[in-house]
DNA sequence: TTGACACCTTACTGACCAGTAAGTAGAGTC
DNA sequence: GACTCTACTTACTGGTCAGTAAGGTGTCAA
């Protein structure tokens, strides 16, 4: 038996990500490049290609990670009650905003005609966790009597997902957006 | 006088226009290049650098075709009803959608770091249009008495303008999701 | 002490990119 | 028939890009 699958994760290679992450919530898959990623860490160009061979490895890396921090992020929160969930969902947007970054599959979506197979593929199982969870939540809230909204709970949910990541690039023009449409999406729920 | 202003759109600055404006749509302004314009039109290169000396000057000549666009959109619905403003504001999105194609605003948005700064200066233009209108028309359903939600027209009209900028996105990956937003929306704003 | 391996480096390739300079063909003007 | 202007062309530059091949170095295990 092997101690293995994550003990391969060198500081280097952590590094990449970190940054390639950072970048691309910034400026786009398609526009950063292994030079922007090697300069900043003070590696040769050919070192990110030894851990990550092609871009879209790096970029499936990328996707994987963050379908792995979402699921822990929801199973952390598991216990919370649907409002409480609902802001952690939120402060998630926060964070992306005080970077001057956007959600993932905001970008993800937007570069996504132009996306390697491979990541298309990762992208859309991604954008399904973030998708379900918000359905999750506002359902187990109307379920509790704390959350109250005509329709479906998918339907209020991919309201609720699409108004974020559209309120994320908003926020790019209007510093006051993000906090507006969370507001909104509240009194929305009724439960504000 | 001269008798210049349009006069001077000769047909093929229209062409590349026109290719432009699908090229952005579907692969973002930063993945297409004017190979693929001038390959499509079946002239050179330097063809498209004539009309467009700089990309950004095509950039910004787009971005001020959809404003003036956009405008003239909304004065022909001047007189419609808030909630048939609404389905034309709807409409808008379904034909997006039905070329694979997203929100303008929401790709320029989400390259928004990678563009020049007239480009930048002009998508502003262009996101506060869209955003205004879409507050101009829940206000006025409010005031008419056929829409109804909390908070301010502002709010929601954000939450309507980021939701379906969302909602193109994450079309992308799911056919129904369109359809879903906008049903949603109009149970949200009570006018269905 | 030797060999294997992880983790880099140097040095390069070929593709693509935006952008430019100089020339040309045709149409319209005087 | 010379002049001018529009709308291109050919031919090129310099930069950036992803990706590769081959070599070097330090660590660790047998």
């Amino acid at each position: 038996m092997k101690p293995e699958t994550d003990a391969r994760i060198t500081d280097t290679r952590k590094k990449i990500l970190d940054l390639a992450e950072a970048l691309m919530l910034s400026r786009g898959f398609n526009a950063f490049s292994y030079q922007h990623i090697s300069a900043e860490l003070g590696v040769r160009n050919a070192a990110i290609h030894y851990h990550f061979p092609k871009k879209s490895d790096l970029g499936v890396a990328l996707i994987e990670r963050y379908c792995r921090r979402f699921e822990r992020f929801t199973q952390a929160q598991a216990e919370l009650s649907p409002g409480e969930q609902l802001e952690k969902y939120f402060e998630l947007a926060d964070r992306y905003f005080g970077q001057q970054q956007i959600c993932p599959s905001g970008i993800l979506s937007a570069e996504l005609q132009t996306l390697p197979d491979d990541m298309r593929l990762q992208t859309q199982a991604f954008v399904t966790l973030m998708r379900g969870w918000a359905a999750d939540i506002v359902r187990r809230g109307r379920d509790a009597g704390v959350m109250h909204y005509p329709g479906t709970a998918e339907g209020m949910g991919d309201v609720v997902f699409a108004a974020m990541q559209g309120a994320l690039q908003l926020a790019r023009f209007d510093q006051q957006a993000l906090q507006a449409v969370k507001l909104q999406i509240r009194l929305l729920l009724g439960c504000q």
